[in-house]
DNA sequence: CTGAAAGCGCTTACAG
DNA sequence: CTGAAAGCGCTTACAG
């Protein structure tokens, strides 16, 4: 079953070049020990003949394999293509390329991320979003570099002191949005968050909370949902039956779920903002078409970070820095749905 | 710079087993001709060890690695994140995994797809959605497997002969459109075209242009631009500023454009549907939000056609078909954009 | 700066 | 059904 591959090698190229296997490779790997003119000419003969050197011998030899490991989540796997999208421009770079799957769930999520950094397949590997529970202690980080995308350590997480991180500043983006409203003279806040195993749910759950906790005289309240259309959907449709409606304002926790909250303000003919504001976050492009106030997230810089952020700790041969953490900007997007007539905002051309 | 690895290896699983090497290798590749007693005494070992096999030593050998590489264009990444789910599922049911990279151009996507696909990296390649110049003289195939999702082989393309590949009907759906937009009453139809060197851009002018000459009495034209928003406005834009402006309706080729079309007409004060119709293709999920009508594109289905397509061919040993295409629907998703008071659906409750 | 040699961890004929 | 052996195509000490 041996492939019928007449695929050309390194030693073929040695020989062509009137050289050693062990030359030809230094001038792959490019360590500095060459003269320049048998690199010149060895450069040369691997040009001329396309020779691509075999991905897997060189991960069996130990070498560099430019492999990194990239997991997500079935469920936002379209919101988060982005973000792989600018990890992929950084390994092109440095000439890596993309392992990249998605996950069913928590124990599909570790699986799935333990198959792949297990056996020295890859050389990194960036969680994307992963859940909170990967940070238990039952779970342990691998002996080769990780970056946490949209995450970071919680609690003690031992094991995970030398972990990069890049998340985007959800407090600071949950602050200005909520001084936004409260400019528009709302007072009473619902808050319709995510799962509390993801971290920017949970961090945008707790800003939304210490923003209401900071400012005496404003009034919230939280719902929990999924992230989903549908979610945001009937979690205020049952909110509506319950017949309270007393809030100013829906805060969604992302986009999607603001978009079912305008679906079931729409089909109880609720007017927005009139009647109540919506705000999501993300801002995922039909925000804009929909007039829905959002935080942009930066995802393609989100994943360039993150790739940055790998790559660097693969480019140190000995010296291994501490966690690192880059933290990235939400930038307020105000729109139709948190414009209320009398708020300032409304007095401007 | 050896790995500080102290994964556990086949050898070591063998001795634990009391067995060799030859025997544990192959309980990992399912060969038959072991004894269920040793099977099950090797397989407990590698379950309680938590063995699994090093990728890059079984891909060395000449074994199966799994690896499949995913190729497509950064313009629609996001948009093909379902299409890529969809084969990963399909890769996670024959163990496998997805190796993908984005390419900025026809140049970078022939390179990508030969750096992955040379030197026994993968076990086949899916394209998707290529420029069409790949199947030009100066581009072959390789000797593995690749399967083509959203394209086909244009013209005598020789060498392709054994590629499979999956498409959408989007003849039988640019149809469908078009007839609903005739029920309406619509005469006079503007196309905002896609690239000519992407597969379904080029398949729906051609089913525009068909329609059109297939119904006397019915005028068309069309507009090249990209698929994108920005695209789609700017073409309505300069369309509206030469003042012409007699079109029924603007039949875009994806819903991007039709998202700028939409945007153009508003910022001209021109209403959708009363004055003019607009119509989009693939169903982005924002479409249904905004009622626009469209034709939905079924995306996971198409990655897991493709997926289905790959791993059948590689789970030959021998035999080689021929290739094989597979056809799947677009269907008609009727909604506001199209809805025009005289027409037939209006009485409709 | 260069080459000969060992070895990475598997798979697969080959011989029992 | 099982084992010993060769080999996949590289990298990297080691010795010049």
């Amino acid at each position: 079953m041996r492939r019928t591959t007449k695929t050309i090698t390194l030693r073929q190229i040695a020989k062509m070049a009137h050289t050693s296997k062990s030359t030809v490779s230094r001038v792959l790997t490019k360590h500095p020990s060459v003269s320049p003119k048998t690199r010149a000419r060895i450069n040369q003969v691997i040009q001329k003949q396309g020779f691509r050197p075999n991905l897997f011998a060189q991960g069996l030899a130990g070498g560099r394999t430019g492999l990194v490991a990239v997991l997500t989540s079935e469920i936002n796997s379209g919101f988060y293509a982005e973000v792989i999208k600018g990890i992929d421009q950084v390994a092109g770079q440095h000439e890596g390329h993309l392992l990249s799957s998605f996950a069913h769930g928590t124990k599909d999520y570790i699986d799935l991320w333990k198959n792949l950094a297990a056996g020295g397949r890859v050389d990194g590997v960036i969680l994307i979003a992963p859940p909170l529970d990967i940070f238990s202690e039952r779970v342990r980080p691998d002996d080769i570099p990780i970056v946490l995308c949209s995450s970071r350590p919680q609690g003690l997480a031992q094991g995970w002191e030398r972990v990069d991180s890049v998340t985007v500043d959800n407090h600071k983006g949950i602050n200005e949005l909520m001084r936004h409203l409260v400019d528009q003279k709302h007072k009473r806040f619902t808050h319709i968050a995510g799962p509390h195993d993801i971290y920017d749910a949970v961090e945008r759950f707790r800003a939304f909370n210490q923003f209401i906790a900071d400012h005496p005289g404003l009034e919230g309240e939280a719902i929990q949902t999924n992230m989903t259309m549908e979610g945001g959907r009937t979690a205020v449709l049952d909110y509506l039956k319950r017949g309270e409606r007393k809030t100013d304002a829906f805060v969604a926790c992302n986009d999607f779920a603001a978009l079912g909250i305008l679906e079931a303000l729409k089909e109880s003919c609720i007017d927005v903002p009139q009647s109540v504001a919506v705000t999501g976050c993300d801002d995922d492009p039909s925000s804009a078409i929909l007039g829905l106030t959002s935080l942009r997230m930066p995802m393609i810089d989100l994943g360039r970070e993150a790739g940055r952020l790998l790559f660097d700790r693969l480019g140190r041969r000995d010296e291994q820095p501490l966690a690192r953490h880059s933290l990235l900007e939400l930038a307020l997007r105000i729109r139709a749905t948190s414009q209320s007539k009398t708020g300032p905002t409304a007095t401007l051309p």
